[in-house]
DNA sequence: CTTAGCACTCGGGGCATGGGAGTGCTAATT
DNA sequence: AATTAGCACTCCCATGCCCCGAGTGCTAAG
């Protein structure tokens, strides 16, 4: 008759706790259910198997182990690590030559928010070993700051769109015939000292509503320029996804509809975005399977950090890999990232 | 004892080709061997296995088919591919639906050059169901037209880069102090007269032997800017994939480590880069298996067509999957979307 | 409380077996 | 001479079986 166990305090029992996580991090690194005798042999417990057996069948009663079937080792369940993410495992302290690395990234000239977004996604990605997403800040919630023309032909010009996060989109955009660049130039400077500051959401829905008649220019270049306008925030590329391929080397996804699944998910900027509910403000945060809502990736963990742009919180990034992720060396690496990008957009 | 066959004169047997041609389209749908019965039975041959079998065997002996092992059924060797491609297959008219779907996409105003590199990119991996690779002409082959600057802050403006092949590429730089958007205005203004017409390679050599001494303006400022003329040829993203993972579709690739190869393979610009020697000028052109010289795509075919800009061949458009692909499909939609692609880009 | 001992469970690898698909040959038919 | 029926043969593969080993859970002794 097994033992009764009153649940948080016993977790607390410091043999259990050591159990469990060297079995999380034994179990991480080698994706096979863990024994008792592997546990008692391979790390220097001074117990026996029996009584690593006893403590392991206390943490499945617990719900912080389960068991794929009765002659194999245990594998930890979500409350486990769970309960590893928030307790157990010791911060991990980066390699120097690793924070080189990453400050080696972001020390450049200036350059526009996509390029820094493509970076942090690649070296994320390259560092952790796992397919990592970058959320851009969503052009809706920019303001207008500056509309610039630029006359490239006569009859073309390039319109150049600058948001407060100091986002900038351009694009080519033929003339109707009796306007020449400088009418349209300025009707931009006019544009601009209209509505600088104005969200980009409200200038698209004022679009809708016929902005173009109001303002009296030359009433097709506006539908054209407003058009682009209206469109520009849906078009923006707010996912930057970087090492998709990663997901391959883990034996969990060594079947191919699984690995469709996870990486349509991360094609899917609705699903990314699903996501976002859930965003830290602050630090690191953890979903591990099913406490992410979606069918879809419930035998993946999300790991998520926030990066800011003058001094607001605007953007993410993700790491998705399988529950069994290297939590410790993910936290450690998306700190340090989500500090230094932060750092770097605020000019600091 | 085997009838002796004089190659060429046998193939060019009616009867041969039909079952070549059936055999192959019939692989091309079910990725099964096929044997003699299957390909009588299910198609409308007129004649008994057995004589199907006799001519199985010939065209084995001639090297387009091939047997797995004795008791399976052939499957098309890549010289048979080859002699579907060049000589059986009836080119497939596409659906007017299907056409009209093509133009829609291009028919839209006026766009950028990646813009269209896009939805190239997309549309075709949607409408083959395979992996699609678009390229953009290389910058470095490109001439200088242009280079505008746009004040945007005191101390910052926007460059805008544009070629004679339309690319525009923007940059924001800071300004070193003492000078404002007005000098450097002025410089651009100098350097387009110079230059104009300048392949960009070229100024990206002369930019390493030093140019930036011989211009006489301000010192730190050019080299910024012409740092980043030297460097946007490089940066430019010249690879454009669409539907990689449609690649999951096809049992050949079931295995990861397979999905592995192909996809690393498109994602390596480089390695995109050695299929480029083959590129057709005109029409469509298919790879097949060991006709591509990599190793590590050896069991896919790849098809291609070019586009062009101002009446110049310039990108390329491949699509990749297995060797048992839809040729004819691809050959239609290849060609069809390669001339709305240059007809939009060259205006007309 | 810990541990040795031991019976028990279960998944998976190895091996034999049989069925089925398909071939290739021969001989008969047209 | 070409076609086809017949048939023996080959070989893959799914199935079932057995056995091994890893791991457990219980009991009883230290």
């Amino acid at each position: 008759m097994p033992r009764v166990l009153s649940p948080e305090v016993s977790v607390v029992d410091g043999r259990k706790q050591k159990v469990l996580a060297t079995l999380i991090d034994d179990y991480i690194a080698t994706a096979e259910p863990v024994g008792s005798r592997t546990l008692a042999r391979k790390y220097a417990f001074g117990v026996s198997p029996a009584t690593i057996r006893n403590e392991m069948a206390d943490l499945e009663e617990l719900g912080y182990l389960e068991h794929p079937h009765t002659s194999a080792g245990r594998i930890p369940s979500d409350k486990g690590y769970r309960y590893y993410v928030d307790r157990l495992m010791r911060p991990s302290a980066l390699d120097p030559d690793v924070i080189e690395q990453i400050r080696a990234t972001y020390r450049v000239r200036v350059r526009e928010l996509q390029w820094f977004i493509h970076q942090t996604a690649r070296l994320v990605a390259e560092m952790t070993a796992y397919p990592t997403v970058v959320l851009a800040p969503p052009l809706h919630e920019a303001r207008l700051w500056d509309l610039r023309v630029v006359a490239i032909e006569p009859e073309t010009v390039v319109l150049v769109l600058r948001t407060d996060t100091g986002i900038i989109q351009n694009r080519t955009l033929a003339l109707p015939e009796g306007l020449d660049a400088k009418d349209v130039a300025a009707m931009a400077a006019d544009f601009t000292t209209r509505f600088r500051g104005t969200l980009l959401a409200e200038l698209q829905e004022r679009v809708l509503d016929g902005l173009s008649h109001q303002l009296g220019h030359s009433w097709r270049l506006w539908e054209e320029l407003l058009g682009w306008l209206a469109e520009a925030p849906d078009e923006a590329e707010r996912v930057t996804l970087g090492g998709a391929l990663n997901i391959l080397n883990y034996p969990e996804f060594r079947d191919v509809s699984k690995v469709r699944r996870v990486l349509s998910f991360l094609e899917t900027e609705a699903a990314i975005d699903s996501l976002l509910t859930r965003r830290p403000e602050h630090g690191v945060l953890a979903l591990i399977g099913s406490e992410i809502d979606r069918e879809d990736i419930q035998d993946c963990s999300v790991v998520m950090a926030s990066y800011e742009l003058g001094h607001k919180v605007v953007g993410t990034l993700m790491v998705v890999g399988p529950k069994r992720m290297e939590y410790r060396r993910v936290y450690a690496i998306l700190e340090t990232v989500s500090e230094e990008l932060s750092r770097v957009l605020n000019w600091a």
